[in-house]
DNA sequence: GTGTTTTACGCAAACGTTTGCAATGGCTAT
DNA sequence: ATAGCCATTGCAAACGTTTGCGTAAAACAC
């Protein structure tokens, strides 16, 4: 039976130490000595010993895992994401806690309630698209648990957050449209909550205005992401007098359904209509039909950046400075992919 | 300032019990009178008290997380899956840590070490497409880690596994396929190692033989499930002298790809060439020339059973009784889902 | 040989919680 | 009145680890 777990206490017996003497040793403590040390690591490795991380936990009070938040996973921005933060966990040895808020904002406060009492060490959050009240995030900040916000962060000036440059792709967007000629273009955009819409019609906006082209807001509809939403989102697009000639969306989901929605209108894609969205998902390269071009939003690097700056903020938080916080706002630029036919 | 956090002691301080009968209170001790108890209820409240569950993972050795591994989050089936794991990991009170092999054995090893480091209660895997040695997964037993695998399970006896039902599926996709007329039925497989393959290549014979079909070994060839070795694959079967007219992929992403190059090719789709595969993505919905028809394997409900599986193993354990143990083999019988064009 | 430094190790506390057992006090029954 | 009993509560150990401090023995200086 071999099955009995290694601790010190067992490694002192054995070799008549005491249990403090055995932990220095593992550490390679310069008051024990030479013999000492090697007499214990050898045993130590003889038996398997692995420190008990419980215990570990349990005394230093980290737990050496930060959370993560999302909407939820089957986007694949999202699970590209987790890639970018479970590489800079790996390298800083923590673990990776996935909670999925599917867009439910009480399902969020619940995650968030149960990584606390988790006790995580920090989390990294992409909130809710219906998220416009920012209580409970802001309440981690009393528990002392930094955050860091990404992709959908908070309108808010005293958090940490990561998110793609709406402006820089969108502008890239409408001005590729313009060059091939559009002049009416349509917006499908996301909920008004989500700053990141604020900012692509202020955008867009602003390059047709630069470009004298006359703004129409009836080109501006906008979608809660979900199939029927959108499609009925097209509805009216295409009801209007003089319809849209192009159509950037939210992103490469919505941008599908608005596709389908104007094919079963037998209107012929990228001739009829065209479109350029958010996200360069790899499935629009099996499309025969895909939008016309994406606007690429990096998630790995996003996430990464967001991660490293939460080990920073970490790493911080050992030092117990008490100096005035400044607050990451970076914004990663988005590039315009054109997809070939 | 509040943001000291609230421990016992501090209750006990307050109200000048001893922790021992704070503690009991808590839990509604029949010992403990009732009105110490409301006292002792009441302030905590108001103090906001919260276990320390870090002291609570120590104490009694357990985490209260499962881990999850699995090759990659992007494939829609493994997000989904996660979505049952989390489901009945948050019905019974645990957290779910969440690491991702990439189909790389070396990693797959590292995290099932970290994970055990972690004191995770149980795992729940599906192993990498490579896997063929079993041992750092047996390893496990001798820790006393509940395992269970499901979708890409090991070709063990004694482990407990959930898993897609490949014969159900694979022959109503076949006869699906003879009913329309085909009789050169090509095969694009997966690599050796998983056992799925091999019940596909079985039933793909039976199927074949009962229905009086010749039996050609060159229309069966295989694929790593990238696009390249799917190309070369697809590539072999159209050069045969007699090509298939219809071809079962391993999943959809095989089919995506194979699809692609037969187009490339100038083969119409569904016309000069048709496709069945397994999965049922969504995205199919949105494609022109979607696969004729998907094997359903339900990821939801096959990780939902692993993870209520892995609960009971939970359960069990605490009872202690050293009964032998009967292993889980269940699978999940997928259904054909013929795509309307 | 005495005094001082250095080396090498042990003691004990601490983290927050649970729990078996002991202890206190008041009450009842005889 | 005294024994016994029950209702409450407290004491202390335990889980595994780290770490400040104390101390013995050894090494050194003179």
């Amino acid at each position: 039976m071999d099955n009995k777990i290694t601790t010190l206490k067992e490694i002192a017996r054995r070799l008549k130490f005491s249990v403090s003497t055995v932990s220095r040793a593992l550490h390679n403590h310069p008051s024990i000595g030479l013999r000492t040390t090697t007499q214990v690591q050898q045993l130590a490795k003889e038996l398997n010993y692995e420190p008990n991380q419980t215990a570990l936990f349990f005394k230093q009070q980290k737990t050496h895992t930060v959370g993560v938040i999302l909407p939820n996973l089957k986007e694949e921005f999202f699970s590209q994401a987790i890639n970018g933060i479970e590489d800079v966990a790996q390298d800083n040895k923590y673990s990776v806690l996935i909670g999925q808020s599917h867009d439910d904002i009480e399902k969020e406060k619940q995650i968030i309630i149960a990584m606390k009492n988790q006790h995580v060490d920090g989390l990294i959050i992409s909130i809710s698209k219906h998220t416009k009240n920012y209580q409970h995030l802001l309440a981690l900040e009393k528990y002392n648990i930094p955050v860091v916000f990404f992709d959908r962060v908070p309108d808010l000036p005293t958090v940490h957050k990561v998110s793609s440059d709406i402006n820089s792709g969108t502008k890239q967007a409408i001005e590729f449209l313009i060059k091939n000629g559009h002049r009416r273009i349509g917006v499908i955009n996301g909920p008004d909550e989500m700053q990141s819409c604020k900012d692509r019609t202020a955008t867009y906006m602003d390059v047709l205005q630069k470009k004298r082209i006359k703004i129409d807001l009836s080109l501006i509809v906008s979608s809660d992401l979900t199939q029927q939403s959108t499609w009925d989102a097209m509805d009216t697009l295409l009801k209007l007098k003089y319809p849209p000639t192009a159509i950037l969306t939210i992103n490469d989901y919505v941008a599908l359904d608005a596709i389908q929605f104007a094919r079963k209108n037998k209107l012929k894609i990228n001739k009829d209509i065209s479109f350029v969205s958010y996200a360069n998902l790899p499935i629009t390269n099996y499309l025969e039909c895909p939008p016309l071009a994406s606007v690429e939003q990096y998630p790995y690097e996003q996430s990464k950046k967001a991660a490293e700056i939460l080990f920073e903020l970490l790493a911080l938080k050992n030092t117990k400075t008490e100096n005035e916080t400044v607050y990451n706002n970076i914004l990663i630029e988005g590039d315009l992919v054109i997809h070939k036919k």
